[in-house]
DNA sequence: TTGAAAGCGCTAACAG
DNA sequence: CTGTTAGCGCTTTCAA
C-alpha cells in the first residue's frame, strides 16, 4: 500500500476530497463546480466554491496533468554554445528569442522550460515536456535525432526541414546578406568585408555562402575574418584583423559583422585603426543590441527578427500540438535592415 | 469511464504495462528492473531492460511526479518591469541570475520555468511548482503574499525576510556603495554623482540611502539623477543631466551609475559632455555587461554578483526544499568592485 | 525472486 | 441534478 509522501514539517495539503467531505458534497460536484463544467444549481455550486476558498484548496497539477496526458510544458533548448550551456541568455538575440518563446506559449497556456545549451533528451527525461524548442541546432549534433525519436515533437529551424515531427521556422540568410550587400554597394562601397562567427548553424553557412556569391557576380574581392568564439573581445580582434589585414587586395570601404558583438564597440574600433565611419568605412552590424540606437554616429543593423521568429514559430508549433499533426510545416520570417548613420555615405567627399 | 485521452494521429504511447506484457513479466518487475531498484535474478532484470529499449519504452514523467507527490520545477518571475514582462532577460544582470538559477537547480534535478515579469500565482496556477524564486521584488508587490498564502516556498531577497517559507539572499547595497564611493574618494573625488533607477526593490532603496549618508557624513553636496524606466536612452540622458545639471555645486568629478546601461555609451557620453574619463570625471558603472572590459579607457564596474546570488540561493533553496524547513533563512553574498582604468586619476595633472 | 493490488489526486462516464 | 466508480501510468507494499 502507498504511504502518501509526506514532508516533514508541512502540513498536508487540501484536496479536492477534502472540500468535498466538508462541503457535504461528491468529488464529482465539486469539480464541476469549481471547473465550471457540468450542470449544477447555483446553489450547490456556490457552496462548493465557498468551502474550497475557506479551506485554501489549490488543485494539484500534476494530477491534472496525468489525466489530460499532457503537462503543457514546453522545453527550450539552444544547440550552440555548448562549451557554456548558460551564456546564450547574455546574447541579445537569444534574450529576445527566449522571452518572445515563453511570452508566446504562456499566452496559449504552456510553459516553457529553460535547458542548457547543447545538452541531449536523457539529461532532462524526467520532464514531461510535450515539445521541445532547439534554437539554431549546430550542424550535426544529435539533439533533433534525439528527440525524434524519442517521439517527441520538435522545433527548430530550416536545417531540420524534412524529418518527421520536425516543423521550422526561419530567416532567409541569402536574402538578408544581399539586401545588407545590395545597400552598401548604393551607398558606394566596392570591397565590403565580412566578420563571421565560425559557428556551423545553418544561419551562417548560408551567410557565408550568400557573400561568397555576391562578390563573385560583381567580381569583387572577398574578405572575411573569422572568430573563434562568441564575445566581445574575440570579435573585436576579427573586425581588427578585417580591418588591417592583407594589404593587396586594398583597404575595404565597408563592413558587414555577423558575429554578436556590441555595436559602439565596433565603431570605437573602427575609429581607433583609422577610420571614421561613415566617411571612410560604411558599417552594418547584424545585432539586435539596441545599443545601435544610441551610438554616434547611430548604427544601422540587420535584426534577424528574433520576436517574430519566436511568435511566429511558437504559434504553428502550439497549432501542431492541439492538431496532432505530424507532417513538417515551416515558416519563412523575413528580416529587416534599419538603416541609421553608420551606412549612409556622406553627400561628397 | 474514461477514455484514454488520445490524440489523433500519433501512435499511441509505450506504457510499462506493455513492455511488461511483452516481456513476459509484471509491471512491477519491470519498474524494478528498469529503476536499479528490488531485488532480482540478473536475467530478469536484462530481459526486461532489453524489451523497454527494443519498444522505445519512455517513463512517464507525469505518472512518476504524481506518484512521488512532486514535479521538482521551479517557477522563476522578476518583481521589477511588470510593464515590459520579458525585457529583464536583455539585462545582463537578469540575463546571468536566470541562467545561473536554471544551472544551479538543474544540477540538483529541478528545472526552471520562465515566468513573466510581475505576473500572479493564478496567471500560472496550472504549473505544478515546488517553489517559486521571486527576483528582485519591489516593494509592496503583492506576488510574494500570494505565493505565501498558496503555500508555495518562496526564495528572495532580503526583502521578503521574517515571512514564513520565504527565504532569500541578498548583496549588501550600503556595504557596496560605500565601498564604490570610498575608492573614489580615495582617487581624489570630491563631489561624487549619482545615476539611480526610480524602480522600488529593496536594493535601489539601500543604495540610496547609503549615498546619502555617505555624502552626510563627508559635508559633501548630493547629486542624484534618476531613470524613469529601464534602458539605455533614458540612462544617458540621466548621466548627462548629472553631468551637467545645477552649476552651483560645482561640476561633479565622480559619477557612480548604478542603472544598468552599456558602459561604452555611458564613456561616449561623458565625452560628449567635455569629459575625460578618467582624468576630469572617474566613472565607476554598478553592471554585468561584459563590454566594460573593451573599452577605452576600461571601465570599472560594480558587480552585484548575479552568479553567485543564484547559486547560493539555489543550493539554499533547493536544501529548504528537500529538508522540508520551513523557518525563514538567509544568506549574504558579497559584491565585487573590479577597478579598471575609468576609476583611477592619473598621477599629477 | 516475483506478482497482485492499492493508491497518488483528479476528471469524466454513467447510473441513480 | 448529484454521486459512485473507473482509470490516467507509475511505484511500492505485502503476500505468495
Amino acid at each position: 500500500m502507498t504511504e502518501a509522501p509526506r514532508r516533514p514539517g508541512k502540513p498536508p495539503r487540501v484536496r479536492l476530497v477534502d472540500v468535498a467531505r466538508e462541503a457535504g458534497l461528491s468529488k464529482t460536484t465539486v469539480s464541476a463546480a469549481l471547473n465550471g463544467t457540468g450542470r449544477l444549481s447555483p446553489a450547490v455550486r456556490e457552496k462548493a466554491r465557498e468551502a474550497a476558498r475557506r479551506m485554501g484548496y489549490r488543485p494539484n497539477a500534476t494530477a491534472r496533468q496525468l489525466r489530460a496526458g499532457r503537462a503543457r510544458l514546453i522545453g527550450y533548448v539552444v544547440g550552440e554554445r555548448a562549451h557554456a550551456p548558460w551564456t546564450f541568455l547574455e546574447s541579445p538575440y537569444f534574450a529576445q528569442l527566449t522571452g518572445a518563446t515563453a511570452a508566446t506559449a504562456l499566452r496559449r497556456g504552456y510553459a516553457v522550460v529553460l535547458l542548457p545549451a547543447g545538452s541531449l533528451q536523457q539529461e532532462w527525461a524526467d520532464l514531461p515536456l510535450d515539445a521541445v524548442v532547439v534554437a539554431d541546432p549546430v550542424a550535426g549534433d544529435r539533439i533533433v535525432d534525439d528527440l525524434l525519436a524519442a517521439g517527441i515533437p520538435v522545433f527548430s529551424d530550416r536545417s531540420v526541414e524534412g524529418r518527421a515531427g520536425a516543423h521550422w521556422v526561419d530567416v532567409d540568410a541569402s536574402a538578408a546578406i544581399r539586401g545588407a550587400l545590395d545597400h552598401l554597394r548604393q551607398e558606394g562601397a566596392r570591397r565590403p568585408a565580412m566578420v563571421l562567427p565560425g559557428s556551423a548553424t545553418g544561419f551562417h553557412a548560408g551567410v557565408l555562402a550568400a557573400y561568397r556569391d555576391w562578390c563573385a557576380a560583381r567580381a569583387l574581392p572577398e574578405r572575411i575574418a573569422h572568430t573563434a568564439t562568441p564575445g566581445n573581445g574575440p570579435v573585436i580582434a576579427a573586425v581588427e584583423r578585417a580591418l588591417t589585414g592583407c594589404e593587396k587586395s586594398g583597404r575595404p570601404d565597408a563592413l558587414l559583422v555577423v558575429a554578436e558583438a556590441s555595436p559602439p564597440l565596433v565603431l570605437e574600433a573602427a575609429r581607433r585603426n583609422g577610420y571614421e565611419v561613415p566617411r571612410d568605412l560604411l558599417l552594418v552590424c547584424v545585432s539586435e543590441d539596441m545599443t545601435a540606437e544610441h551610438t554616434r554616429p547611430t548604427t544601422t543593423t540587420l535584426s534577424l527578427r528574433p520576436q517574430e521568429v519566436a511568435r511566429v514559430g511558437t504559434e504553428l508549433l502550439m497549432a501542431v500540438l492541439e492538431e496532432g499533426r505530424t507532417e513538417t510545416s515551416g515558416v519563412w520570417v523575413p528580416s529587416r535592415l534599419d538603416v541609421r548613420e553608420s551606412s549612409r555615405r556622406p553627400r561628397s567627399g
